[in-house]
DNA sequence: GTCTATAGACAGATAGAC
DNA sequence: GTCTATCTGTCTATAGAC
C-alpha cells in the first residue's frame, strides 16, 4: 500500500518486456516452436509468473497480436489508395512484428488461420465495396481478393522466406512496380 | 523366396499408402502438427513399420514431397507463358497435395522453408531471365520475383486459408483477372 | 517381417516453498 | 508476489517379442 504505484509500474514493465520478446519470437518461429520458456527467458524473468499474467500460451499469443494494430477497414474512398499500399508493407519497408507472427502462424496454427482469415476479409470487403462493378456482372469481391492477397505474397517472399531479390530490393522500387500491376485488378474487365 | 514378386508388391503397396496418406496430412496440418500415429492409422498400419521405412519423420515428408512434381525451370521463351500460369494453380483449380504441404509447412519449418526458397528461386530466376530488362537498368528479377509470388499468396488464400470470395470463384475467372496484372508486372516501367 | 512395449526428451501447466 | 520443483501428456525413436 506504501508503493503501490511503483510496483504497478515494475509489473506493467515487466509485462511489456514479456510481451515484446514474445511477439519477436511468434513472429520468428511461430506459435508451435515458440515455448513459454525460451520467451521467458529472452526477457529475462522466470517461466512462472508468464503463465500467471497471461493464463496460457495463446493468451500471451493474443496479447502479442493485440499489441500491432490489426489491419482496419476504413470504408470511404479516400483511404482506398493508402489501403492498397500501407498494408503492402511497402510504405514503411516492412511489416511489424504483431503482423508477421499471425502470417507466420496462419497456415498451422487454427485459431491464426481464423485471425488472418477475418483480417483479410475485413480488407476484402472494404476494398471490394469502393471498386467500381464491372458491366458484366463481375463483382469486385474477387478483384478486391487478389489485390489483398498480394500482400501476404509478397511479405512472406521478402520478410518471412527472405527471398534475396525481394529483400534486397528498396521499398520505393517495389511500390512502383506493383502499382501498375494493382491498378489492372482495380479496373473492371472489359 | 517362393513368393518375392508378391510380397514386393504388398510392400510397395503398402508404402505407397502411407506417403499418400502423410502427403494428405502434411498438407492439411503442416510438418508439426502432423504426427507419424496418425499417418499411420488413417493408413491403416503401425507406426513401427513407418519409421522402418522412411527412417525419420522428416524422410516420410521429404518423400511426400518428391511425389509432387516440383515446379521446374523451363527456361524457353515458349515455356514462359505456361510458367506464369501453371504455377498459379489457376489451370488446374488448385495445387496439388505435395505443394500444398511445402507451402503449408515454410513459415514455421526450416527445412520446408530452404525447399520453398529454392523452389521459388529457380522460378525467379527462369522468369527473370526471359523478361524483358527495363532501359533504366531496372532488372527483370525483380519484376519476375513479384509475379512468382503471386503464386503463393492466392494459393494460400483460396486454398489453405480457404477465403470464401477465392474458393468459390471459378479458376477460368481468377485467371482472366490476374492475366493484366501479370503482364503489367511482365512490362519494364517506363 | 511385423508389431508390442518402452525409452528418452520436452512441452505446458500447477502446487507449494520462500 | 516470485520462483522451484513436479505433474501430466505427447511426441519420436528404438529394442525386443512373435
Amino acid at each position: 500500500m506504501y508503493e503501490p504505484v511503483a510496483r504497478t509500474d515494475r509489473r506493467r514493465a515487466t509485462e511489456a518486456r514479456i510481451v515484446d520478446s514474445a511477439r519477436e519470437q511468434f513472429a520468428a518461429r511461430g506459435f508451435d516452436r515458440t515455448t513459454i520458456r525460451a520467451v521467458a527467458m529472452s526477457a529475462d524473468v522466470d517461466p512462472a509468473p508468464v503463465m500467471q499474467y497471461f493464463g496460457s500460451k495463446r493468451g500471451l499469443f493474443t496479447r502479442a497480436l493485440q499489441a500491432a494494430p490489426a489491419p482496419g477497414a476504413a470504408g470511404d474512398g479516400a483511404a482506398l489508395l493508402y489501403q492498397l499500399l500501407a498494408p503492402l508493407g511497402v510504405k514503411l519497408g516492412g511489416m511489424p512484428d504483431g503482423t508477421l507472427a499471425m502470417l507466420r502462424s496462419m497456415l498451422t496454427d487454427p485459431a491464426s488461420a481464423d485471425h488472418a482469415r477475418e483480417a483479410l476479409g475485413r480488407q476484402i470487403s472494404g476494398i471490394g465495396g469502393a471498386l467500381p462493378a464491372g458491366e458484366d456482372g463481375a463483382d469486385g469481391e474477387l478483384r478486391a481478393a487478389l489485390i489483398v492477397t498480394t500482400m501476404p505474397g509478397m511479405t512472406i517472399g521478402r520478410q518471412l522466406l527472405g527471398l534475396d531479390v525481394l529483400r534486397d530490393a528498396p521499398a520505393e522500387r517495389i511500390g512502383a512496380l506493383l502499382r501498375p500491376a494493382i491498378a489492372a485488378l482495380t479496373e473492371p474487365p472489359d
